[in-house]
RNA sequence: UGGGGCGUGGCCAAGUGGUAAGGCACAGGUCUUUGGAACCUGUAUUCGGAGGUUCGAAUCCUCCCGCCCCAGCCA
């Protein structure tokens, strides 16, 4: 059913399927497909693609396709088609028995191929390749015809099918659409239907030798499964003409139309595929699921839920004008959906070790917290407190610049669900490094409230040190520098950033791979397939919002010294 | 200098002749046992520019400017 009233506004796609269903054009059907070509893994500009495609289906009681555009062997794989097929099912959408490939219909591609050599829309042309380029003209030029542009009809079929058979070298003959070589539009001057190429097909195998060009399998395969609504990139937008020449010249049984939308750019970020390719095979990430790739893989890695993502796909919308989406809208997604459903837990991840003189040795008690205090039925859990803890090495200075309102020797602060502490020494070693913090507590404060009323400016979260257990942090950052990287932009040296003496409350002990957490002040943070029962390892999904960050930030520009320490 | 598109606040994006939605970001504030979240408030006299039509234009017309895509036997 159409959502027309949860949407405010459609967007110029979604309008004009509206009318189409509206004038009950191909009968009120809404039919669409998603065709990637398993040459890479898939990244967030197509799940653009994918929620546009799939939505737009679902929202008018329509299917969606999920083809494989599987029509240049020599750059195509299984490993790709089904980390596709995963990434697709676990963004949330399903083509059920509607699984596709362009190699299906190469039988009858052919076929159709012969249909336009009969009728004289279609020639063997045997110019070389730089041949071909040399008589396409400029793009101010007109281009020249080839001097087997008017084989007759019964050499081109005897040709095309000798070619198909297997007897000529790669390269040697091509099978070209008889159009215009004086269009102004360069793609309709007599583009390329086959060409030979020996390379076996991961799916096909050795049954071809020539190959379909995607400009020619494209609007078949959209006719043969009666897509009503063929929803591609603008870069494509020439190529309509095209695509209308085949359906209007070929007796397909069906006819789709065309509709452009700009593909996704995000700022701090690279989306070609030829760059995310190079940038896995070059080694600069560990792979295509590195948590710092914005694939489908990585981002889910990372700790980036389907939910987020889709929402992300909503709140940017589809339109034709060129446009960069910060990163920050993606950050915002993820941290709108996980601050609703991941539970809280305290995490300490560069240490500092707090010992608190009038606690009784060897003594433990089981304090309570919150473990979501967005949704009540989470529930709370018990966490232990004891006389040595460790705190956030960054939630103490020596010299508190103005505006930290954190620990600093003599001030007092509370530990989240447990006591408020006032720092009364500092311990450092022979570098001058502290290395301890000698604290006192308020006995009267359990929990974290005081019979008095006061209130201290700051909430810090701590571990006990005789029950933490040791753990892992994958800090990840940005991975490009520059706004709007350039394709030979060199990564961001501090994309990832490895801690590797960090302590989690111990309630973190049987965590799983892919469970995901709110480490709390810092961030959201996912297990990481490397994690083992006991070797823990989290990636740090996405900071949480940071005031304090900002401040210190704005501290810094301004000339000023915050007495960091740092 | 051929063709095809596109130009609305810092970033996205509605609006299609009746006097500029929304989201992100940003800035204040309320609240707070996360400097989180939530909530409130503020932010385009103006829609690439200049003319014109009209009682009235981001929306219609003219001219100009800028940006993107196309010369693979890639998709």
């Amino acid at each position: 059913m159409p959502d027309l009233e949860a949407s405010s506004s459609l967007d110029f796609i979604r309008v004009r399927v509206a009318e189409d269903v509206r004038a009950n054009k191909n009968d009120g059907r809404v039919h669409t497909r998603f065709p990637p070509e398993p040459n890479g893994y898939l990244h967030i500009g197509h799940a653009k693609s994918i929620c546009l495609n799939f939505g737009v289906a679902a929202e008018n009681n329509g299917l969606c396709n999920l083809r494989f555009d599987d029509t240049n062997p020599s750059k195509e794989t299984v490993e790709f088609e089904e980390s596709i097929k995963t990434d697709v099912h676990w963004l949330g959408f399903d083509w059920d028995d509607r699984l596709y490939y362009a190699s299906d219909y190469f039988r009858k591609l052919y076929e159709y191929a012969v249909q336009l050599v009969k009728d004289g829309k279609a020639y063997v042309d045997s110019l070389t390749a730089d041949e071909i380029r040399e008589h396409r003209g400029t793009l101010t030029e007109a281009g020249r015809e080839s001097p087997y542009r008017n084989r007759p009809v019964g050499e081109n079929l005897h040709l095309f099918e000798r070619m198909r058979a297997g007897e000529f070298e790669d390269g040697t003959h091509v099978l070209r659409a008889k159009i215009d070589m004086a269009s102004p539009n360069v793609n309709m001057r007599d583009p390329v239907l086959f060409r030979i190429m020996h390379v076996t097909h991961y799916r096909a195998g050795t049954q071809w030798v020539i190959y379909p060009m995607y400009d020619y399998a494209h609007p078949i395969s959209d006719a043969l499964e009666g897509i009503t609504h063929s929803l591609c990139t603008l870069e494509f937008e020439d190529h309509r003409p095209l695509y209308d020449w085949f359906l209007d010249n070929l007796p397909v049984p069906y006819r789709p139309v065309q509709i452009e939308f700009a593909r996704l750019n995000l700022s701090y970020t690279v989306l070609s595929k030829r760059k995310l390719l190079t940038l896995v095979h070059e080694g600069h990430v560990k792979g295509w699921d590195d948590p710092r790739m914005p694939t489908l893989s990585g981002l889910r890695r990372r700790g980036y839920t389907p939910e987020a993502i889709r929402n992300f796909c909503d709140a940017i919308g589809v339109a034709k004008r060129d446009a960069v989406v910060d990163v920050a809208q993606l950050e915002h997604a993820i941290r709108d959906d996980l601050n609703r459903r991941s539970s809280r837990v305290m995490a300490v991840l560069r240490p500092l070790r707090v010992v608190i003189e009038n606690y009784p040795e060897g003594q433990t008690e089981e304090l309570d917290a919150v473990n979501n205090p967005e949704d009540a039925s989470a529930g709370t859990r018990k966490v232990p407190f004891s006389k040595v803890l460790y705190i956030e090495r960054d939630d103490f200075r020596q010299d508190p610049p103005k505006q930290f309102f954190r620990l600093a020797p003599g001030r007092e602060v509370r530990l989240r669900y447990a006591y408020f502490i006032t720092c009364k020494e500092v311990v450092k070693d022979a570098s001058g490094d502290i290395v301890e913090l000698r604290c006192t507590y308020d006995p009267a404060t359990r929990g974290g409230d005081s019979p008095d009323g006061r209130s201290p400016k700051a909430t810090l979260h701590w571990v006990s040190a005789a029950h933490a257990v040791p753990a892992e942090v994958r800090l990840y950052d940005r991975l490009f520098n520059e706004e709007r990287p350039a394709d030979d932009a060199p990564i961001n040296p501090s994309s990832l950033e490895l801690l590797a003496s960090c302590q989690v409350e111990p309630s973190l002990k049987n965590a799983k791979p892919g469970d995901r957490f709110q480490f709390e002040r810092q961030g959201y943070f996912c297990v990481d397939l490397d994690s083992k029962p006991d070797a823990l390892v989290f990636n740090r999904t996405v900071t949480l919002r940071d005031t304090w960050a900002k401040i210190e930030k704005k501290n810094l520009k301004r000339g000023g010294n915050s007495g960091t320490g740092h």
